[in-house]
DNA sequence: GTCGGCGAGGCAAACGGTTGCAGAAACCTT
DNA sequence: AAGGTTTCTGCAACCGTTTGCCTCGCCGAC
């Protein structure tokens, strides 16, 4: 039924390897004969069989690309972005969810492993000695997480974080709380790290939280409550449901509190107020970590992002 | 340096073809021996390689996911649970953005076409004729787009339209703007339809809209200008968009304009105002698409499923 | 002339499994 | 006890490509 590799070389009167070379290794083939095989090739319609090619060369041309959850807006443009350098070298990508289970990533992980020719690890949940150790199975590159000796996309969390409160601070406020993210996660670290460092700030600290809106809107209470009158918040989504659960509680934002979130996702842009939040470059992240995992030299290479902070309605003057 | 079935059929003393009846066909293998294969297996750290399991059998155990963009939020529900759902019965996904594009709609599913088991095709900007052409490459469900022949799971469109336009229409508006979507979409066709139906009402349409924001945010001055006092959008983000564009014109919503979307995605939840939307069931979608995939008995069935209104924020009375 | 070198293309053995066929052993029947 | 089944396992061909090796013919150099 499917045209193979053979089946060009009857049409044309060549062996099967002439064939294959011309397609892989056009340099090796005479033009004349090359320009033969491609006209018979093209004309039956033959697509070199991906599978076959694997199992001989060692090499998929795809690889795997990790999220804890795509239907956060986070993820799907460093996703299509990632698919799009992807496509652009011939390689193709499965993603896959892990629904912020550190099991489920694992086993993903090892059944992927076999099927790819590297993967890309997205804001994992997995332990780093976990990680190191199915980094025997197959190449990895991380994004924001960082793993000695491990090739890594990082984002400036960091100085993300210190901008956002530095805005906070220069609006007034100084009593101000963190909700971190979910256990495992490097950004949420880095965030924690960061505010540690700032002088002069009377820090409240929540969590771990669900990296979602109900995340958000489960703490609502709470932070209402504990006389902050500015938020930090581990990332829009979380910021959001806040928003939404002070608002509910006739909290006014930013009128009484002040909110800020991570990673400039479009529901953040849209509605009111719309959110002051720490820009991150989610898609070039994607692009350069798929060239980084198809260089292979360039080994524990680790490229740093930068951010920035974006300042919209969420944010205001405390009240004196 | 990878372990295959030959290193197990040596480490316990059996035929290859053993071990991989005990995998492939465990009901030929007696129990003792099974279960010393499964033994030495487990002991070795052991998978079957998909790419030389699919040589043979020519199935992949791998589905195409193709979407006209991941980082519209109304695919990745869909895409997370046609993932899940594949998971479960030992599939993986590979996920395409054609960005809206049918030229990269069509050479993605030719070169994904023999490494994959079938394709699920979601909202296609593809001709039919063109559709049915490639399913001679490839099995196809359809995901919102109807043609003669061809499994498809489908959203009730149609009463969602109506849904909304009586909606409007019960809350006194007359002049209504239809929005429509991007061409040879499948849903903007049907929402036409379903409202061209309607009787007494005064039908403006504007279109095609490109599916975004942006599009939204092109449309508002003509919409504001064309008297209009109901609008129903092509979907929740071109929506989102007009309102952002009326509201920067002064044009209060549901003030002025009232505004439906279609789809339910996330960021019309939050925020002011919230968005009047048709829910659609793209989780549901995603799952039941791989199922009718993956049974391929059923054959050309069409699975349809119900859509409701989902009244909130951005609608209200129209001003007499 | 002979020889070395080179370019082109054929041959066949892999890659890691699957599967139809066949033989052996065990388990009935009568 | 012989014959007929059934159950289990080995054998080997095959899936579609790649690739190391070999051969063949041709060219230029000496």
């Amino acid at each position: 039924m499917t045209v193979t590799i053979k089946d060009v070389a009857r049409a044309c009167g060549v062996h099967v390897s002439t064939v294959s070379r011309t397609f892989s290794a056009p340099h090796l083939v005479n033009p004349a004969t090359r320009n033969r095989v491609l006209a018979a090739a093209d004309d039956l319609g033959y697509r070199p069989n991906r599978a076959a090619r694997a199992l001989t060369t060692g090499r998929t041309f795809n690889i795997g690309l990790i999220v804890a959850d795509i239907a956060n807006p986070f993820f799907p443009p460093l996703i299509k972005a990632a698919q799009a350098q992807a496509r652009g070298r011939d390689y193709h990508v499965f993603v896959a969810d892990t629904d912020e289970d550190p099991r489920v990533e694992e086993e993903l992980i090892r059944t992927l492993a076999k099927q790819v020719d590297g993967v890309l690890l997205c804001s994992p949940r997995l332990s780093n000695r976990m990680i190191e150790r199915l980094a025997e199975d197959v190449p990895f590159v991380l994004v924001n997480r960082r793993i000695k000796g491990m090739p890594a996309v990082l984002m400036d969390v960091g100085k993300g974080a210190r901008l956002a409160l530095e805005h906070l601070a220069g609006l007034g406020h100084r009593r101000i709380a963190l909700l971190s993210g979910p256990p495992g996660s490097w950004t949420s670290n880095e965030m924690q790290a960061a505010a540690a460092e700032m002088p002069g700030l009377d820090l409240l600290f929540f969590g771990p939280n669900q990296p979602t809106e109900s995340g958000g809107l489960a703490v609502a209470p709470e932070v209402a409550a504990c006389g902050a009158t500015g938020v930090l918040a581990y990332n829009d989504l979380v910021a959001l449901g806040l928003i939404e659960g002070l608002t509910a509680m006739d909290v006014e934002v930013p009128g009484r509190i002040s909110v800020i979130g991570f990673d400039d996702i479009l529901p953040g842009r849209l509605g009111r107020p719309k959110l002051t939040t720490v820009a991150m470059p989610a898609a070039v992240a994607g692009r350069m970590a798929v060239d980084l995992l198809l260089q292979s030299e360039g080994e524990g290479a680790v490229i740093n992002l930068d951010t920035g902070l974006i300042v919209r309605e969420s944010t205001g003057r405390a009240q004196s």
